[in-house]
RNA sequence: GCUCAGAUGGUGGAACUGGUAGACACGCAGGACUUAAAAUCCUGUGCCCUUUAAAGGCGUGCGGGUUCGAUUCCCGCUCUGAGUACCA
């Protein structure tokens, strides 16, 4: 028979399911390999082209790794809580989880026809409430739970609890909000039940707080930091305003360190690493406290050089900074009022592109230099953020250049501080070579010492003290949503108490409308009898879409237990993620606060790794590939009937329009089609160039109005899921974006053709012979096996496609048909085209490709004794030699030199040097 | 501005630690088979000069350098894409 792969794909697909092959449970005689997928959030457009891109290469490296004898979990779930549901059911009525329901079942219908190697009985759904349970019972660890800077690890708040009665908070060091009191053991035990909560819950690593938040009016929630670009939300492009809220928080930041070094222990894309370095944003530094001239504020500046401190000639204020009216004198209360007005018009848009104009205005007030009592000038300035550090920055105009500019602008002192500083007049100098000068106590130093003396030197005063500082921030946790995870929490005279671990879990209430209340409250707030007992109401917002995705891959392991997130022996069994594919955007959101609630969870001894992903890879974006036809134009500038092909398109006025890439083959449009396309398109006239007409084409974003979203559906229907795959791959490579381009998939399915063409005869009879092979066609197989073994390993799959086809063809014009050479490649090609390999494996007479191993490659295959090869001589003359590949590189010179009848001498010239390169000779040096 | 990644035929891309650049595939041109089409097969295909061939010259964004030898390493530049945004 002919290669019918549709009848071949269907058979196998239901092989695998009702087999279950690929259901895998912990066995210590298997060493294991845990293969993960970033699961998809299931929208209703479906599935289009590159969204199985990263699918395919995990499972060809899941199906790869179970060929070498692994125990492989390889699962596949759903992210299913999110905002397109919500908004959908704003419109429509409609329940978001009904609507999820039906997306899931168009993914899966879409993800079985591609022949995946996914133990599908452990799948998992964030929505679900057996899910969403472990989510909010993890919820309940955080709270109660703080973070012991002593230990470097989190423990139970009850370890807290006891430091506060034994020692009150003398000796604590915890990852705390600012606020926290100062007590006594006997200062704690007469607080009241009510003090103590509110007391803890700022050492809580989640916690509820004022804070400025992301609020965007049109969606009705609070949005995370890299929910906002540019002032408007990620999705949707709505308006984002700054507004004060009562937040669940986070307390992220108390890993930010271990966060950091975690990264140098992972291999993971250096890009993606180098991101999240940025996002923590450590730095070494100090904090100084400069008194205010005749007043009682000290204000705090952090600064990275505190070596530069009696080179700071004026002290800046955030215009935001809480303490500028208190501040600002009489007389500059005018300019100061009128600066901030003028800040806080500029939009987030103007304050970035307007970075070099200096602005700023003075407070009229002076503050004193700790270190040698100088009186410098306070101002205020936007160019200082109040969100990072203390709001609050020293001005050394010597050292920096945007402080030089301050400075230079507004007439303030330009102190050199440094020996080796050059060209004061015209810039700053921020070097840290030479000595110092003009700095008092510290003159004469040299950097090292200085930073080191300084240091000391403030702490001993009480003025100051070395210090980290971070970028990045607790993480706010509550959304004004519906459709998320229930924050498991109850308020009691205005203050959070969980609800009983028992009472998990919390589900969600069913409401009348997916909308904020009247009274601009959540979406629970109309849920009726949303109350913990009587008296106590439930928390409001519902968790972020963050939450779930933040630990799902232990439930995989374990994924219908009941009495646990995933039972101990399966934890201790799969430990981490061995290899993660998904996409880069989500290098400073998911991949960050995964990282976070594992080591928390490592932490409360739930894991035993403190990372949770050894090696990550991220497959590029597949980009849409549009296809235009040119309408010529009459002179009103009207459209006519007329269209002319893009070769062409130049002699005449046109108008480029969209056309359906599915009607475009090679982009050549196919003609009949598009006066189908649309009625008004039903008289079209075209202007050919040799015959066709030829499309233009750009590469956009893919989306259903530029008609370039291509479905495997459709594909997979034309060319089957083996050749879809395969295609995907040849693409090339997996970690580059990309344009999706169908006009080359003709030369994989073809490739599949000849493939399964080897195994038969004329008749299209199925034939192999036991006769033994010749060395040829163990030649071509065994380089095989090791190419594709190598590629796997380093992620090269678009390679390894190539010499699939190369194997095939050098077989195919050997006529190959022995069982031996031939079921050795059924397996090595399995990983990509695992349907086609099942039937052929079956009609060589075994049973299940799961069962089989990879082939042992043999490298004596590849030894020739005689072969040719160039040689140039001072990298220009070139001939050729024909000689074993087994000479020394001494014989090879005798050998050489023999042949050119000269003693130590080629071309009547001594030779100096013979290089070699893999043990040939590849030129003479003479 | 900063950080990172990249630039190779008409196209997607290969060349893994410097060693015959352009594998493999698409497209295109020509041919075989066929009433025809599909399918299949064969040949050619980086550019230039040349009727053709032989032979030659030029070729991995641009300009230099190291080396017997550079797509690969180094320095400078141009362009493209991604991330980031006054971080003190």
């Amino acid at each position: 028979m002919d290669y019918q792969f549709k009848a071949i794909e269907q058979k196998w697909q239901r092989y695998w399911a009702e087999n279950k092959t690929f259901k895998v449970e912990p066995n210590a005689a298997l060493p294991k390999y845990y293969v993960l997928d970033m699961f998809p959030y299931p929208s209703g457009a479906g599935l289009h082209v590159g969204h199985p891109l990263g699918y395919i290469a995990s499972d060809i490296f899941a199906r790869y790794k179970r060929l070498k004898g692994f125990n492989v979990l390889h699962p596949m779930g759903y992210d299913s809580f999110g905002l397109p549901a919500e908004q959908y059911a704003i419109q429509t009525g409609q329940h978001p989880a009904v609507t999820t329901e039906a997306n899931i079942a168009t993914y899966r219908r879409q993800l079985d026809q591609i022949g995946f190697s996914f133990d599908w009985s452990k799948e998992v759904r964030t929505s679900d409430p057996n899910y969403y349970k472990w989510t909010q019972w993890i919820f309940m660890k955080l709270f109660n739970s703080w973070y012991n800077k002593e230990t470097d690890s989190a423990e139970s708040i009850q370890t807290l609890i006891d430091k506060l009665n034994n020692t009150g908070t003398a000796g604590i060091q915890a990852a705390s909000d600012e606020d926290t009191r100062t007590l006594l053991p006997s200062d704690w035990a007469i607080l009241s039940e009510e003090e103590r909560q509110k007391e803890l819950l700022k050492y809580r690593l989640t916690y509820l707080r004022e804070s400025t938040v992301n609020w965007c009016p049109a969606l009705g929630t609070v949005l995370a930091n890299d929910e906002v670009k540019d002032g408007f939300s990620e999705r949707g492009g709505h308006p984002v305003e700054q507004k004060k809220m009562m937040q669940w928080s986070m307390r992220i930041a108390a890993y930010a360190d271990r966060l950091l070094q975690g990264l140098n222990t992972i291999d993971w894309p250096e890009p993606v690493k180098e991101m999240q370095r940025n996002w923590i944003g450590k730095s070494v530094g100090a904090s100084v406290r400069f008194p205010v001239e005749n007043g009682v504020r000290q204000i705090e500046v952090f600064t990275t050089r505190v070596d530069t401190i009696f080179g700071v000639s004026y002290l800046v204020l955030a215009p935001e900074h809480e303490w500028v009216e208190e501040l600002t004198t009489a007389d500059q209360k005018e300019e100061v009022e009128r600066y901030i007005a003028q800040t806080k018009k500029k939009s987030e848009l103007d304050r970035m592109a307007d970075t070099k104009t200096v602005s700023g205005a003075f407070t009229g007030t002076y503050v004193i230099n700790p270190v040698n009592g100088d009186r410098i000038q306070l101002w205020i300035a936007d160019y200082v953020l109040a969100g990072y550090g203390t709001g609050a920055v020293m001005g050394v105009p010597s050292g920096d250049q945007r402080d030089w500019l301050f400075a230079t602008y507004f007439g303030l002192p330009v102190t050199q501080i440094l020996d080796s500083q050059k060209e004061l007049e015209q810039q700053a100098d921020p070097t840290k070579e030479g000595r110092y000068v003009n700095s008092g106590f510290i003159n004469g130093m040299t950097y090292q010492e200085a930073v080191s003396y300084l240091n000391t030197w403030l702490e001993e005063r009480g003025i100051g003290k070395a210090k980290v500082n971070f970028r990045m921030r607790d993480a706010i946790f509550g959304r004004q949503r519906y459709w998320g995870e229930p924050i498991p929490v109850y308020f009691r005279e205005g203050l959070p108490y969980l609800i009983g671990e028992e009472e998990l879990p919390l589900l969600l209430p069913e409401i009348d409308k997916y909308l904020p209340t009247e009274s601009g409250e959540p979406p629970l707030g109309r849920a009726m009898g949303w109350n913990y007992g009587e008296k106590y109401a439930y928390e409001l917002s519902t968790m972020p879409g963050w939450a779930g995705s933040s630990w799902y891959w232990y439930r995989y392991m374990d994924s219908e237990n009941s009495a646990a997130f995933a039972s101990e022996e399966a934890i201790a069994y799969w430990k981490d993620v061995d290899l993660y594919i998904g996409g880069a955007e989500h290098a400073t959101g998911h991949l960050l606060y995964s990282r976070f609630w594992n080591k928390f969870l490592k932490d409360l001894g739930y894991v035993p790794e403190e990372e949770p992903f050894k090696k990550l890879i991220n497959q590029g974006m597949i980009q849409g590939r549009s296809n235009f036809v040119y309408r010529v134009i009459d002179e009103e500038g009207r459209g006519t009937q007329t269209f002319v092909s893009a070769g062409l398109k130049d002699q005449y006025k046109t108008a480029s329009l969209h056309v359906d890439v599915n009607i475009v083959e090679n982009d050549v449009l196919h003609l009949d089609k598009f006066r189908q396309f649309r009625p008004e398109f039903e008289t079209a006239e075209f202007i050919l160039e040799n015959g066709r007409y030829v499309c233009g084409v750009e590469v956009e974003k893919m989306s259903k109005s530029k008609f370039n979203v291509v479905n495997p559906d459709v594909l997979i229907d034309q060319y089957g899921a083996d050749t879809l795959r395969m295609y995907e791959m040849f693409l090339g490579p997996l970690e580059q974006s990309k344009p999706w381009n169908t006009n080359g998939i003709e030369g994989v399915f073809k490739f599949l053709r000849k493939f399964w063409r080897l195994f038969h005869n004329e008749a299209w009879e199925f034939f192999v012979s036991d006769a033994a092979p010749s060395k040829a066609e163990l030649k071509a197989v065994h380089k095989l096996i090791k190419k594709v073994q190598e590629d796997i390993e380093r992620f090269s799959f678009n390679t390894s496609v190539s010499s699939f086809m190369i194997a095939v063809n050098e077989l195919t014009e050997l006529k190959c048909k022995s069982r031996e050479v031939l079921q050795n490649l059924v397996v090595v090609l399995s990983p990509y085209a695992p349907h086609i390999c099942e039937e052929l494996w079956s009609l060589l007479g075994n049973e299940g490709l799961s069962n089989a191993t990879y082939p042992e490659f043999n490298p004596e295959y590849l030894v020739e004794n005689e072969f040719a090869y160039p040689i140039s001589i001072n990298g220009k003359m070139k001939m050729n030699l024909s000689m074993a590949l087994d000479l020394d590189e001494k014989s090879v010179q005798e050998y050489v030199l023999a042949n050119h009848q000269v003693q130590g001498y080629l071309e009547g010239k001594p030779v100096k040097k013979v290089i070699y390169v893999k043990g040939k000779i590849v030129n003479i040096v003479i």
